[in-house]
DNA sequence: GCCTGGATACTCGGATACCCCATGTCCGAGTTCGCTTGG
DNA sequence: CCAAGCGAACTCGGACATGGGGTATCCGAGTATCCAGGC
């Protein structure tokens, strides 16, 4: 089990987008992480259909948040790119072959069932719980000097 | 991101594993699942590989469990199938780019990858909370009859 | 009856094809900005 | 000087190739069992 590449890449732009003050192209993004622009331009089209960012579009074009960030959790982000579907997926194997359980008495999931899905339910719970806000003040403290200020910039800046 | 299938299937044989007195091949835990003999042998010699099953060659031949249920946990059988690697792994984009971050500031993991950390270890906290004794107990109490005990009889009787 | 030897049948283990999804890329539809032109 | 119109450039969005890992399979190495034969 492997989570896509594509959800850092994802991660890591809404939290430079906190900093920008006007719609950021995709190719601009791109070039600030130095990965493959349109690729990650898929990326953002998942974040777009998931209502996180607004995307407008012309000359002056570009992505943006369409929350605050206090009210954009790291859960969304990844189900948006991941999709929602949990990571376990019960085959209902103890229906089948030779002592198969009959239908009528599988209304409820299988033990093992439940305990995956339990796991991934505390995953989620985890990944609710920071938002993309508390993500940006995060690296504010990890580094010195106004990091994310000078990316804001350094967006608003042509290249 | 989805959990390899092999997994639903190693966590089944190493529950009906408990109920077992005596060896059980490879191809027999297959025909009781209803499920392709020689992709779960797979599994099985992953779990071997792990030193959760130990296999016996030769007439009477098969796997069985190393420890008593109560010692082994989910989290082990999934890793033993999965891997132990993380769900989660950084590239260090944080280092690209025309605004990268000096490798000299990058001796922690960055903001996203510890929240991605974090998530994945409360994920395996609660696959460790639960041994497959457990799960027997769960199967036993979520049905009437002692389904297990049935299971038992049915893997030492020859086909 | 008991022991020994060998053939047998069954087991696991690793090496080998196949297929689907994540990865990576491309071009077209649509919109906004800026310039030109006329009043 | 101002407004309108037009062209151009830039944006996103979805459709199109490609590669690696999970899925599925096979055959060879090894060993416990069983049976036959001899003592």
């Amino acid at each position: 089990m492997k989570l896509s590449g594509g959800v850092e890449w994802a991660l890591h732009c809404c939290v430079v987008l906190t900093a920008a003050a006007e719609p950021v192209p995709a190719a601009r993004l791109a070039e600030l992480h130095g990965v493959s622009g349109t690729y990650l331009a898929k990326q953002l089209q998942s974040l777009s259909r998931a209502g996180l960012v607004h995307s407008v579009q012309g000359k002056a074009g570009g992505y943006v948040l369409t929350r605050s960030p206090e009210e954009i959790t790291v859960l969304e982000v990844v189900e948006a790119v991941e999709g929602p579907q949990s990571t376990f997926v019960c085959t209902e194997i103890r229906q089948r072959g030779p002592m198969a359980t009959p239908p009528s008495a599988c209304t409820a999931p299988c033990a093992i069932a439940r305990t995956m899905f339990e796991a991934d339910k505390a995953w989620r719970a985890a990944l609710r719980q920071v938002s993309v806000a508390d993500l940006g003040r995060m690296v504010g403290t990890d580094y010195e000097g106004d990091v994310l200020g000078q990316v804001g910039k350094w967006l608003s800046r042509p290249s």
